[in-house]
DNA sequence: GCTTGACTTAGAGTACACTCTAAGTTGTAG
DNA sequence: CTACAACTTAGAGTGTACTCTAAGTCAAGC
């Protein structure tokens, strides 16, 4: 069963770039991919679902600092799953923060789409701004 | 009624610095600042509710152009009224995504927890990482 | 009157996360 | 065999959003 892929279906499979792909290896995000014998990278299901997580890491953002932190963990072996544990709870604390935040300020904003509903001007074509200005 | 503040009191009171107070404004975030016969800046409380909503902007992720962008529909007074309303709208949408985008991504971090407490390991101080290396 | 600290400006510098370039190598289709 | 696209590397460049520096001004306390 051959199913090592090249970069550049990597790269469409998991949206990131194959700029991007070299460049998390090169940090450390990505162990060193296996290569082909001419040199070009080969990457295994195993590697892909790793990209996977980390995508999830950044879309809740992570920031790199932190994923390589993550990584490095990874790299220690088993031992370290409680450490991982742990950093996965904290992150968990912040998605949840950032969850609420986002709620919180989605009702202001929803208030003010209601005010703007009840004060629609009409101005059609001329520059009439001599009135008040603005409204926050 | 003497409600001016000075940029250390807006600093202070909005949580962006006196740099990022002094730039926004030269951006066209802020329109420009009343000043004291000094020429020092002196911030309205109208001014504090405008840095109060960009805030919100920026703590759902809206970009610095896009604000602009909102910041001058708003210079242009009531007249932008629907079009402001449109833009919140948008920014309405791309709220509701992030959140569900977070929730989805916190689901599999809940999960990833959950695995990982069914496979603590005890290791100690010890660097026997000869075992499965990794685990995603 | 002088020091001290907050203020002013224009413009340079920083951090982050990519993104691209240059120069060279490899693999495949015609 | 040759063209050509995709790959390789190290290192430079980009965009975003600040963040700071330098040089100078201003107000209040001693």
């Amino acid at each position: 069963m051959e199913q090592e892929l090249t970069i550049q279906q990597v790269a469409e499979s998991t949206g990131l770039s194959s700029y991007t792909l070299r460049y998390y290896e090169r940090i450390g995000l990505l162990d060193p991919v296996g290569r082909a014998t001419s040199g070009h990278r080969r990457y295994t299901p195993h590697d892909i679902e790793w990209i996977a997580f980390l995508n999830r890491l950044r879309a809740i953002g992570m920031p790199i600092r932190q994923m390589q932190e993550y990584a490095e963990l990874r790299r220690q072996g088993t031992c370290t799953i409680t450490q991982r544990r742990i950093l996965l709870e904290e992150l968990r604390t912040s998605v949840e923060e950032q969850i609420s935040t986002l709620t919180e300020n989605l009702e202001h904003i929803n208030r003010k789409i209601d005010y703007y509903q009840t004060a629609e001007v009409e101005c059609d074509h001329a520059g009439e701004s001599e009135t008040p200005r603005n409204s926050v």
